[in-house]
Parts: structure tokens; sequence; C-alpha cells
DNA sequence: AGTATTGGAGAGTTCTACTATCTAAGTCAA
DNA sequence: TTGACTTAGATAGTAGAACTCTCCAATACT
């Protein structure tokens, strides 16, 4: 198919495919000429999940290329699924954040602490600084409450990769990263009408 | 004191606290001439607040606004809490999306359908479609499992409001909302990380 | 008296994500 | 074959967001 019906099925207008083309999100198509070329179904899935991580997940086009690159390159050890992700994702922390509060933590949690990466850490610790700077202190037990809960999640998420194909487990685990984020948001705030109603009665409509 | 040591005691640039000053993120000095003014501590607090949703929640300038207005307008009726901070977060989904399907989650959930406004709703069933548009398929009762933890987090948050003021209340919630969801998705991360070494083994440094 | 600072207003800058225009080279229907 | 239409590829332009800079008259310190 040429690009006019490529943006017809995907909704993506001509001249943003060409801008993905130039960014490098999207493969160029087959040419058959020098005006001309063919796309095919690969490239409307291409751009269904360019969409999706933009508009959806509210990406950045670099990180976004950074994300599609890593799904796309042939995943050379298997176990650093999860480094194709995070280190697109982790906003790039100054490495002068002090970790071993976080370090701490994990212990207290019994998470492997050496299995987690300093970026991933800076994460967590700049988050909590974020709160404490912004004068909001988190309730006695709230963070293992938080901990507690993602522990489950993640523990779920990990044990449903996929082992068949190292493809897959990669898909798997980059996009499932992030697609899900905003889902886990929008549940929160869902649970959290629910059990204000529970709570205090009324709630707006 | 005067603007450029609010503007040291904040690290933020005058040009920037001007500029938040006219975009009514922050109350305005006590004017003592036609060409002084005096800040205090209240403005420290509040600068210290706006980077911390900026800069850390990633929020922009409208949206802090909205949630500050929120948070300083006198909660008349004491239950809406949520909706301040709701309102402004969600973002304006076009009503034309379906939201039957998560009714029917929520009902399969046991959580109170009528407790929660339609954009919630609809932000859950964007966030649903977005995956799916995007190509990926969520395992077999990983939905109930988010649903479940976020139940858990949802709950802990509401019970621990504090009731003995209505601007405690407002503060707890949508500060809460707002500035714990970096820290979520940064632990979510990190368990990650560690239930993955727990299940694969070696994992990036 | 003279240097520095301030409030206030407006203009300018940088970045991001598109969107539009243009040209030469095709394609296709009559 | 003619003429309208489409395309690839390059370049330039746009809109919005979040600052950042410049200016000026009016103070404030020294």
């Amino acid at each position: 198919m040429r690009i006019s019906q490529l943006s017809r099925e995907s909704t993506v207008p001509v001249a943003t495919i060409k801008y993905y083309l130039r960014e490098r999100l999207l493969h160029e198509g087959q040419l058959t000429s020098a005006t001309q070329a063919s796309y095919d179904e690969s490239h409307v899935r291409r751009l269904r999940l360019i969409r999706a991580l933009i508009v959806g997940a509210g990406l950045s086009i670099a990180v976004t290329r950074d994300l599609l690159d890593g799904v796309d390159a042939p995943p050379e050890s298997g176990h650093d699924l999860l480094g194709i992700a995070h280190h697109a994702l982790i906003a790039p922390t100054a490495a002068d954040v002090d970790t071993t509060a976080v370090d701490a933590l994990l212990d207290q949690w019994g998470w492997d602490t050496h299995g987690c990466d300093s970026a991933a850490k800076a994460a967590v610790a700049g988050a909590i600084d974020g709160i404490r700077a912004a004068g909001f202190e988190l309730p006695e037990g709230m963070l293992d409450t938080y901990a507690g809960a993602m522990h489950t999640v993640a523990s779920a998420e990990i044990a449903g990769v996929p082992t068949d194909s190292a493809e897959a487990a990669v898909h798997y685990v980059v996009l499932g990263t992030v697609l899900v984020e905003p889902l886990l948001l929008a549940l929160r705030r869902l649970a959290q009408q629910s059990a204000s109603r529970a709570r205090f009665g009324a709630m707006p409509l």
C-alpha cells in the first residue's frame, strides 16, 4: 500500500508519518521507484504502537525511539530485558542522589538489592525526596504498603514473561512496563474514589 | 525578605518566580512601596511545592494552578476532596468512551460503581484501549492483579485521610494523589528488577 | 549622591511535535 | 499521450509550553 492508504488505516496524517520516518521511529517502505514506496501491515502495526507510546503513555519522540530500538534489537543476553525499558524510561537523574536509604528499605522488604541498578534506586530516592521537598509527609507505614503492592504487581508481571522467544520476552517486558503505567494510575484513582465513598459516603458526580 | 533572597532560599531564579506570580501559582508578596514587596516563609514553602509538582510530578503550569486553587479553596462540602485532584489530573477524555466494560469490572471487583465518576472510568477504559491498540495483550488475570494492588493502596490512603481539619484533608488527598505517582512507578520498576533477578538470575549493572 | 535592587510589563528564547510547501519524478485514467 | 493526481524527500514554518531577558521608573541602602 502507499503512504496515503497507510495514513487512512492508521489515522495518522501523511505529514506525521513522514516525520516519524525521518525520526526513525518507523521503518521505511519498500522503494518501488524514485518517488514511490510500498508499505505493509507491519507499518500499520508499528504506527499503532508509536501512537500508543506517544499519545497513550505520554512518551517523547526520543524516549519512544530508544524504546523501539530496544524492542527491535536482537537481545543478546536475554537477561537485561528490563534494562532496555528502564534505561530509556528512567529520567537521567543526577547520580549524586544518596541511595543508601533506599538500600536499607530494600533490605527491609527482602528485595534483591544487587538485582537493582542504581538509576532505579535513584529514581525511588528522588521520588521520596520530591514528596518531602513538597512539604508532604507520608503516613507511617504507607511506604511499606506501596512497596508491598508494587511487589505483588511486579512479581505477577515477571512470572508472566514468555520464555519461548527472546523477541516475545522483550516485547512483553518493554511495552508492558510503559503501557501499563497509565492503567495503574487510573485504577488507583478509581479505587480511591470507591474507597472514599465507602468511608465518607457521598461522592461527586 | 525580598525576591532575590526568596530566589536564593528556593533555588528558583528570580525571573521564574516572577513568571509564577504572573501565572498565579504563587501568591503576591506584601507591597511595601511601589517597587518593593516582602515575601515570607509561606512563599518559600509554596515555591517548593510548585517545583515538586512541576519538576517532580511532571505537571503542566495549568494543571498545577488548578490543583493549587483546589488546595487553597475552602472545601465547602468536604466529601468531594478527590474531585479536586482528579478533575485537574484526569486528561479531558472524549466522553465517547464506552465505560460499560469498566462498570462490569468494578462490579466483579466489588468496587462501588456509583462512587466513581465517569471521567475516572473513562480514563481506565482509555488506558485499556491504548494497551490493546498498541498490539499488547494483558496476560490472563493480570488486570485483576492490578486492581487488587491498587485497591490495597487506595484503601490505605483513604484510611489515612486526616479528619481533624478540612484543610489538612484536602492537602493530604490532593497532593498525595499526584506526588505519590512517580514513587509508585519507580517502586514498580525496582520491584520488577528484583523479581527479574529472582527468576532469571543475572541482571544489568 | 550614587550605586544597586525591585516590581511590573512585554518581548524574546528554546524545545518539542508536528504541519506545510516545494520539486522532481513518477502513476493512472481517458 | 496528455493531463490530473500522487509520492518521496528535503526544507521551512507553526503552535504551545516554560521559561528567560530587557527595560524602566521607583525606591533602598551606603
